[in-house]
DNA sequence: CCGTAACTTAACGCGCCAGTAGGTTTCTCC
DNA sequence: GGAGAAACCTACTGGCGCGTTAAGTTACGG
């Protein structure tokens, strides 16, 4: 039974060595999985995109499931190491904060695809929310121990949890813009973190003032304003 | 040929209007779209959930996108109306807020699943994220209005864009927090609405009066560009 | 220029699941 | 009490895509 495999292709294949295909494959996965999902994309598409054939990809990269982890954890490293060669621990805390916020809009900015597979994708895919979870928790505690700091230093305290949840919150808003932004290809990411800067950092500062907004009155909350 | 219908079972089965069958579905369907996810869903399991039959499914919801798309609005419409329910828009801005915040956490305090399909799953599955997305717009057109009246009752401005990343970031924090809230069952939604409050709104309030946060040594970051 | 390892094409099995065909039981209303 | 509709079932099928294998082909090292 002849097969006609392609005889007279001048077509020569470059033979790369591993680590070099295995980017190729995750750079092809990344961007499949963040067009289609991760069950509508298909492991062939993937390897048709990534300019290798199919067996290559299970060679390298395993199963579908395991390609996919392969890609949040490169998406979510690369992520991590932008922000922290930016953010310089001595300084205070809103500078930290602000040069973080500028490498992580900068970063999704410029990889719109990683992000979308780790934000959008990975947190309704059950196996894989768990681990996006863990990462943010993650994130959430630097957060949290920088207003600890911080409001340890003006030489007051906050219960933990109201300072988990602030954290939580900042992350939140963060990443609701970070998906503005991956939707918007125009937008200055330096000006989305300067954005953000401007309603989240501004309200944390009264926090770490010890100001407090409450719910009784109907008047307008401000804080230091003449009082009604 | 012979088919083995089950003839002597004792088993009687309840016949119920329509109505409520349509019901007793979504609810399955919310339940195992939000446990499994839409494409590892089978619709096997919400009819067995459902206590019906499968062909009863389609019979009365259509196929599982039309199925997952009705559950989409019947959880959409019960948020909105839980919250359009409590805002009275003769209130000032801070209370409207608060009033509404409180609504919207208690409704996803009491319908942990039906936030996660909204949430968690319509957000990265293509054909239903068009459709979030623009609930979501509407909302945040909602609170970059009330936004926008409050500023100018200042005697101030600020500009359009400005504006809805303001809110967008307010939103997100909420969906955040949301997020957070179901999955800590014990937390209290009132006690979260607060704390977004704490967070949210001190910083809204410098906004409206003009404070506009800047980096330590570099140039501002947005808004009024009066100075510059 | 030969052997070997990096690649390829081209199948295929198999499980899973959306969707359907067709029959049976209860309700309703005249 | 009977006819027609509406509620409900069991049981199949068709297709798709993961994961794998078999057999051939090209490059590279010595």
């Amino acid at each position: 039974m002849r097969s006609l495999t392609r005889v007279s292709t001048t077509r020569t294949f470059k033979r790369l060595p591993r680590e070099i295909r295995e980017q190729q494959v995750l750079d092809a996965a990344v961007r499949v999985f963040s067009h289609h999902g991760f069950h509508t994309a298909s492991m062939d598409e993937i390897a048709e995109v990534a300019g290798v054939s199919k067996p290559m990809v299970y060679a390298y990269l395993g199963t579908k499931e395991e390609l996919f982890i392969a890609c949040l954890r490169r998406e979510a490293t690369r992520l991590m190491e932008a922000i922290a060669d930016v953010v310089d621990p001595t300084l205070g805390l809103s500078d930290q904060l602000w040069s973080g916020l500028r490498a992580f809009f900068a970063f999704v900015g410029a990889h719109r695809d990683g992000w979308a597979v780790l934000y959008r994708q990975a947190r309704g895919q059950e196996p894989f929310a768990a681990e996006l979870a863990a990462m943010r928790r993650r994130i959430v505690d630097v957060i949290a121990d920088m207003l600890d700091r911080a409001v340890r230093a003006e030489g007051r305290q906050i219960h933990g949890i109201d300072l988990e949840v602030s954290a939580y919150a900042l992350v939140g808003a963060g990443e609701s813009l970070a998906d503005w932004l991956a939707d918007h290809p125009d937008a200055d990411p330096d000006k989305t973190a300067g954005r953000l800067m401007n309603v989240a950092w501004l309200g944390a500062a009264q926090l770490l003032r010890g100001d407090v907004w409450a719910p009784g009155g109907s008047e307008p909350p401000v804080t230091s304003r003449d009082a009604a």
